[in-house]
DNA sequence: TTGAATTGGTTTCATTATGAAACCATTTGA
DNA sequence: TCAAATGGTTTCATAATGAAACCAATTCAA
């Protein structure tokens, strides 16, 4: 592979947060610790991943500040992984994923989780909008790009 | 690798959406499609990637519904790659990457591309609310699992 | 209208990332 | 107190990636 490219000093803000977590395993394992999961264990039986790839990818979604070690709860001598903000802030990202999910990749009665309020039950959804509130979609938004500052 | 695990079976639909778009590439070319970009040596300038790579995942994309190859606007010979309606939907997942990155990966000052209304400039944002609007966290949504319909 | 450059790829090859399995030290648990 | 589970690390084979070379068809420029 030579050498994966980075997206570090792209000026697009996609593109660097997927330089972050636009791999294959990290959303994986941010959505299974928003499930509630927090041991290595639990991760590695739920998604299936090899454990040495696991270590690696806790190592660095630590580094990144998406994920904090913390000692274990219950006092045991174990760690666990909790989200930090900057991964909690994630969710929007999870739920707009989990929205196209069921919107087409599931056959028509094909049953699926869903994302509900935890008190009232209601779905939860999400759309693009303006300041003000009104939907907006791609073709009414505009990316406007910035001057590098590099290139005075 | 041996095989990469395949999560189409996942009842989970952000899992679902990551086996199709989670990838390295996939969603940065999605990302230039929005950006308006259509032809081979744009999306290959814009973006770094090698061509033989760049070749397989537009293959991957158009097999998967994101993008279609219509033939060129201007009467030309070469094709053009264009997002479908399916791709058209990923808008959502685009600009929540865009927010997250926007908040965490960029420097206090440092400039970065904006997305707003074309008509009004306003800037274009994106929230987790519930069905009548209210806006809620990860803390106060829960997942409801769905039992495997394959094991009645 | 001919020659050169561009476009849109494919092929080949070297290198990196991944996955499986084996291994191991420390903690639980019975 | 012995066995199993936990939380890894190491080793090795293989798959995915990237760079470069190559090539046919198209477009451009003189």
């Amino acid at each position: 592979m030579v050498k994966r490219r980075s997206l570090k000093g792209d000026y697009c803000p996609s593109a660097r947060s997927l330089d972050v977590i636009g791999d294959w395993w990290s959303l994986l394992i941010v959505r299974d610790a928003f499930d509630g999961l927090t041991r290595f264990s639990e991760f590695q039986k739920s998604l299936g991943i090899a454990k040495n790839i696991l270590s690696e990818r806790l190592r660095t979604l630590i580094a990144r500040g998406i994920l904090k070690a913390v000692p274990a709860a219950n006092g045991g001598a174990h760690q666990e992984y909790h989200l930090t903000e900057k991964g909690r802030d994630l969710f929007p990202v999870m739920v707009a994923l989990r929205q196209w999910g069921e919107q087409y990749l599931f056959e028509p009665g094909e049953k699926h989780s869903r994302l509900v309020d935890r008190d009232t039950g209601q779905a939860v959804r999400l759309d693009v909008r303006t300041e003000d509130g009104r939907l907006i979609g791609p073709d009414r938004a505009v990316i406007l790009k910035v001057a590098d500052p590099e290139q005075p």
